[in-house]
DNA sequence: TTTGGCACTCGTTGTGCCTGAGTGCTAACA
DNA sequence: TGTTAGCACTCAGGCACAACGAGTGCCAAA
């Protein structure tokens, strides 16, 4: 406040900008509060101690840093960390060597579906960060019916087998008011293939309600068995949105969240998901990388982590999201370029499946 | 060894024997090493400390019991434990009321599919032994064969679906030397169907690969591919080995296991699930309700730990195992009882699907 | 065989003390 | 007006030391 020189418009004189930037640069290094005569080591300007906890004052009453304790140098807060990555943060290209190893690494896994891609992407970012590596399943909505089939099982019981053009199959065990042939089943199958092929799910699952509804003294009984049977299976063929987490436990190696309250938390978070998901979802139409830093979403579980993402593209479509989430004190430097390429490797590894 | 009176057959008075019993409940119960003085007001008999100190030193040198230090009582070895389960520990049966329950729990779920059933089977043994609940999936080696489909995707790539006659289903992308039109494929899975419907898939998987190879000549060009492509499928169908854990985390709040890196170690081999498959499978054949204590392994990996597991049947026939992972110091009495009732519920639940 | 007594061990807890790192403030300096 | 040196102050961490309590092993007596 008191600096009357070069201020930015956040208020920020630069000069106290960079000492901030040289203070969470070495914070991130060494993981300890940096007192005024290191920084004033550090900053590369000739400086007393003296004069840079002048400065480190004024950058404490901002909020941009704390200190833990009266004697204990400081550390920056969730504000000076989203200063930081704003606007002080230079983040290099990564090597068309490193962009190659990546490719590899991704490609290596031989996984010919989609799924598997998906996973061996998550545990990519998990091995190369060592940190947790998350990537959602995308979520396509404007998949097309391709085919549906209805296999008896024993009596009252078919197994329904929807199948997108994408090559996604779900399947689902209806339990029937009576038993079925197997001629009547395939008939069914039929008259919904014909019916629907080549639509989009959304229209499918509106078109059946429709039918079923309006016309249901107009249809023939059996036509409508198959309406009924098939609204069930496209129902939850919807619901099967997900993500992948690997790496869960590279977490438990940062002494900054290593209270057993606070992982287990976080793990079982993991093991939900729902949460997770919906972080990422957040930043779904935001264009490349995002960071989210945990203080700032009030959930207490995520103090001390942040979350790296970006969403990644098939054809020019976002369908998911990608990224690593770790301790706050992390290498952004080194973590953004990865998860941003990755999302580009990935899009365009998904883009023939 | 100095013992005169009633010896059991392992070289351990009956007497001994009580007071090992008492003590492991004691530590069970407390988790603290449990001194002469404790010992002696907790077996009834009305001894004064010197005189439990006397046995204990005997329990001692026989392994059973070990102290962590001179001046700390004493604490169980596996060896101890050991005896404690296999001769000592007495179950009682679980109340009608609370078998009932457990019933009820699990049927609870809604879940109408198998592994929606295996899956609320591991969540609950988990949530009610506050430990991590584990369930194999059923390994049926003599499934029947029912159907397989064959879909076009994009060029060179086909949907290959691949049904069981109890119901599930694999699928799995083939990439095929040329393209197929759908009728091809259509009398491909038809030629599959006729030929091996109803037969066992491991009939079927020796069959296919017999017929591919003797007389290769002889089939006509399709016949070869439609054999090839459910060679393919029917290995991958195999593959699918697996089981699931849930309640991973609970194992966090058990300060016997507290350590970071033991902790870390579980959770990986949680997530690679292969040891712990194989760990379960060798009790397989076990009959009833068999305790595996981690120290007896030599994995490093499990010391401190217990896993309590049962076999369950479905027809009969073993299928699968299930249950729990914890502390080396549990409630047996508890445990035991609630993984025996439980591999019988889902064995029954299992039934009919 | 059981018991009481005794000396001994050893982890735990608490205390005081010191040190080092770091701060804030003030007054002098350029 | 920004920079610096000096000074008093705070506080966590480490160390030594003592006291305590829980427990043991062993011996001799009942």
């Amino acid at each position: 406040m008191a600096a009357k020189r070069a201020i930015a418009e956040n208020g920020v004189s630069e000069r106290a900008q960079h000492f901030l930037k040289v203070l969470i640069e070495h914070y991130i290094r060494e993981g300890q509060p940096v007192g005024s005569r290191t920084l004033a080591k550090e900053v590369g300007m000739d400086l007393s101690p003296a004069t840079i906890r002048n400065v480190m004052a004024d950058l404490e009453d901002l909020g941009l840093i704390t200190s833990p304790h009266t004697s204990a140098g400081r550390v920056p807060t969730a504000t000076g960390f989203r200063m930081f990555l704003d606007s002080l943060l230079t983040v290099k290209r990564l090597k068309a060597r490193e962009v190659e190893n990546l490719r590899e690494q991704l490609q290596l896994t031989q996984a010919t579906d989609m799924s598997g891609l998906l996973a061996s992407a998550s545990q990519m970012l998990s091995g190369v960060t060592h940190m947790a590596g998350v990537v959602t399943v995308p979520r396509r909505k404007h998949t097309e019916f391709r085919q549906i089939e209805f296999l008896p099982l024993s009596e009252r019981r078919v197994l329904a087998i929807l199948v997108t053009a994408d090559g996604e199959v779900n399947n689902r065990i209806l339990n029937t008011h009576r038993d079925f042939t197997r001629a009547e089943l395939d008939q069914a199958a039929n008259f919904l293939n014909h019916s629907f092929s080549g639509q989009e799910m959304a229209a499918v699952r509106s078109s059946v309600l429709q039918q079923l509804n309006s016309a249901r003294e107009h249809l023939d009984h059996s036509m409508a068995q198959a309406l009924e049977m098939a609204g069930e299976v496209v129902d939850t063929s919807e619901a099967k949105e997900d993500c992948l987490i690997a790496g869960q436990t590279n977490l438990m190696e940062f002494e900054d969240l290593a209270s057993l309250q606070q992982l287990r938390g976080l793990f079982d978070a993991f093991t939900e998901k729902r949460e997770i998901l919906h972080l990422l979802d957040q930043f779904l139409h935001a264009d490349g990388v995002q960071i989210f830093i945990g203080e700032e979403s009030g959930y207490q579980l995520l103090n001390g982590c942040s979350v790296v993402t970006a969403p990644y593209r098939v054809d020019d479509r976002v369908v998911g999201m990608l990224g690593v989430i770790g301790p706050t004190r992390m290498n952004y430097e080194r973590v953004i370029p990865i998860v941003d390429v990755t999302a580009k490797i990935l899009g365009a590894a998904l883009k023939n499946k």
